[in-house]
DNA sequence: TCCCGGCTCGTTAGCGCAAACATTCGCGTG
DNA sequence: CACGCGAATGTTTGCGCTAACGAGCCGGGA
C-alpha cells in the first residue's frame, strides 16, 4: 500500500479515473481515451464521460501518466543568473514557447558557474523526469560541463559556443559587434577602443572578435582589450582611465549596462558624448533609450532565440537527430544619440 | 503494459531498482531503504547497495515515487512578467531557496495578467503534481483570481495585497515610501510630487500611500498623483510636463526606470538635479548608482522575500495552518546623489 | 534452557494510468 | 438471414516505487 489517499481541497477523496467511469457507467480505459484520443469514442459516451469528469472536478494524476507513457511534458532549464537581462528574456521566451505547446518548465538557476554545477543542474532535471533539457549558460566553460553528458540526451544548448555536442541556439554577436564597430568607423572615427565582458563569457568573447574583425578589416590595429564585469561599475572605472585621452573618440561596450558607467564617467571628466566621444553598448536594455544619451547599441532578439531553442528542442524529443547543428539569429544596430562624427572631422 | 521502455543514453535498458537489488543480492525494497532511510540498513549491507547503484548508474524515477508516495518534490511558481527586475529577483531567490531544501521549481510566467490567467496558471502547476504554490503577482486583480481558488491549497502569495485568503509575504512598499519622503521634507523641500506606478499594482499603490501618509504626517497636501508603467519612457514623459515648473523641486518616482526617464526629462529641460529638483526612485536596481546623477532609492530585499515565501509555504504543505498571515519585510533608503537640500535654502 | 524484544530484511499489495489485446456490437453484404 | 468486418468498449497487465506488515535472527535475562 502507498500515498495517504490525498484529500480534496473540499475534504472529499480526490476523484480518479475509476470514479468518473463508475459515474458515467463506462470502464476506465473508456475514461482515458475520451481524454486523450476522443475521436476514438462516440460522441454521446464521450458527453457522458465528461459531464462525471466536471462533476467530480476529475483532472489526471500526472505522475501515473508519466509512469505509464514515459512521457512528463515538462521542459528542464538550467540558466546562469536569471536576474540578469539576457538569461531572464531567454528563459522567458523558452517558458512562453513551451506553454504553447502544452508543456511545462522547470528551472534550476545557477548562481556560481562551474564544470560541476552545470552537471549537477542537470541531474536535477532528470531525475525530476523532464523530457527534455535546455541549457542557458553562455559560459566557454559550460561547454566542459556539457560534453561529459551523454552525447544523446535531449538537450539543446542556447548560446553556446562551438564545440559543444549538442545542437546550439545563438545570437550572432560577431556580426553584431561588426555592425556596432563598422558603423562607428562610417562615421570617421580613426579607430574604436573596446571593453570587453568577462573573458569566460561566450557573449563576450564574441563580440570581442567581432570588434577585432572590423577594425582589421579597415586596416587598424586591434590589441587584447580590457575586460569588465558587465557591471555599470566596471564599465564607469574603464571610464575613468581613458576619460583623459584626447585620441580617444570612440568606443564600443559589450553591453549596455558597462555603457552606462562609461557614460557617467566620460561625463565627468568633462568629454562630451558624442561629441567628444562615441559610445555603442550590446543588449539593448529597455532604459538604453533613456540613458544620456540614448544610446546606440545592439539589439539581441531573445524571443527568437527562445523560439527557435524550443522547436529544435521538441525535434530532438521526437527522434530527429540534429546533433551539433546550429541556429543563429542575428542582432541588430539601433542608432540612437550616443554616436556622430569624431570633432574637427 | 505501457511505456516503451525507455533506453540509457548508451542505448541500454535504464536500470530500475530491481536491477540494483538483484546486482546487490538483496530485495528492491532494501534498496529503497538504502535511498530512503539509510539508517535503517546496516552499513555493509548499505554499501552493497550504493555500489550497485553506482555501477549501475541507477537513479530512481520519480513519477514512480510521486505515484507511491502523494509528494513530488516539486513547486509551483506562477510569476508576472519574469524579465521585469522585480519578480526576476523574486523568482531566482525563491528557487535558490528551493533548492537548498531538494525541491524543484516550475515556472508558468504570465505575460498578461487577469483574473482567469492566474487560475490558468495555477491549474496547470496542479495538473503536474506540485507539492506547493507561490502566486507572484503584484497585481491587486490577482487577488481575484485567488480568491477562486480552494482556501486549503498550499499556496502562498508572494507580493500580494490584502485581503487575499492566503498567507502572504510581501515588501512593506509603503513604509519605504514614506522614508523616501521624509528624506525629502527633512532636506527641506516644500512639497514633494509623486509620479506612481500602474493603478493596478499593489507595489504602486503602497508607494503612493506611503507618499501621501508622509506628506499629510507634515501637514502638506497630497493629490491624486499620476501613473506611469513602469517604463523609463513614462518617466520622461511626466518629466517633460513637470520640467518647467520652478515650484516643484522634489519628485518621487514609483521606480527606478521611471526615475531615469525623469532625469532625462529634467536634465534636457535645463534642469538640475540635484540642484533644482531633487528625484527618489524605488528598487535599488544595479545601475542605479551609474544614473546621471547616482539615484537615491528603495531598497528591496527580495532574497529575504524568497526565502520567506519558501518557509511559510514549507509550513504550509507540512500542514501547518498559517491562514492569512502576513509577513512583512523592510525595505532601505539608499542616499546617493539625487537629491539634496532644495536651491534658496 | 527457553523466551522475548529489537534489529534487519523480505513479501505483498497497491498508487493511477494507458498499451496491448480481447470482446462485443452494429450494420452492410451476399 | 447468416456472415464478416470495422468501430466502440472492456479486461488484463505492468510502469517503478514504497507503506505496511511479517519473518528470521541475534543476544540477554529469567
Amino acid at each position: 500500500m502507498a500515498a495517504e489517499s490525498p484529500e480534496a481541497p473540499d475534504g472529499r477523496r480526490l476523484a480518479v479515473m475509476e470514479d468518473v467511469a463508475a459515474m458515467a457507467g463506462v470502464s476506465a480505459m473508456t475514461v482515458s481515451r475520451v481524454l486523450n484520443a476522443p475521436e476514438k469514442v462516440r460522441p454521446q459516451t464521450r458527453a457522458r464521460v465528461m459531464a462525471a469528469v466536471r462533476a467530480l472536478d476529475y483532472r489526471p494524476n500526472s505522475a501515473a501518466r508519466v509512469l505509464a507513457t514515459g512521457r512528463s511534458g515538462v521542459l528542464g532549464v538550467v540558466s546562469f543568473d536569471t536576474t540578469l537581462y539576457g538569461p531572464a528574456s531567454t528563459v522567458f521566451s523558452i517558458e512562453q514557447a513551451a506553454r504553447e505547446h502544452d508543456y511545462t518548465v522547470s528551472i534550476v538557476s545557477l548562481s556560481s558557474l562551474n564544470r560541476r554545477s552545470i552537471g549537477e543542474g542537470v541531474e536535477r532535471l532528470r531525475g525530476q523526469s523532464v523530457d527534455g533539457i535546455m541549457v542557458v549558460a553562455p559560459h566557454e566553460s559550460a561547454a566542459d560541463g556539457l560534453k561529459e553528458l551523454p552525447a544523446d540526451t535531449p538537450l539543446v544548448a542556447v548560446g553556446a559556443g562551438a564545440d559543444v555536442p549538442f545542437p546550439v541556439v545563438a545570437v550572432d554577436h560577431r556580426a553584431g559587434a561588426e555592425r556596432a564597430v563598422r558603423h562607428l568607423l562610417s562615421l570617421g572615427h580613426e579607430s574604436v577602443l573596446h571593453l570587453a565582458g568577462p573573458a569566460d563569457w561566450v557573449d563576450a568573447s564574441g563580440r570581442t572578435d567581432g570588434w577585432r574583425a572590423a577594425l582589421e578589416a579597415a586596416g587598424r590595429s586591434a590589441p587584447v582589450p580590457p575586460a569588465g564585469d558587465w557591471s555599470a561599475r566596471s564599465g564607469y572605472e574603464y571610464g575613468r582611465q581613458i576619460a583623459a585621452d584626447p585620441e580617444v573618440t570612440a568606443v564600443f561596450a559589450a553591453n549596455d549596462a558597462m555603457a552606462l558607467g562609461l557614460l557617467r564617467a566620460l561625463r565627468e571628466a568633462g568629454r562630451e558624448v558624442p561629441g567628444d566621444v562615441s559610445v555603442v553598448g550590446f543588449d539593448d536594455v529597455p532604459e538604453a533609450a533613456y540613458f544620456p544619451p540614448p544610446l546606440t547599441t545592439v539589439r539581441q532578439n531573445f524571443g527568437e532565440v527562445g523560439r527557435r531553442a524550443f522547436d529544435l528542442l521538441l525535434d530532438r524529443i521526437g527522434g530527429v537527430s540534429a546533433e551539433r547543428s546550429r541556429r543563429v539569429v542575428e542582432p541588430e544596430l539601433v542608432v540612437r544619440e550616443s554616436t556622430g562624427v569624431p570633432r574637427g572631422t
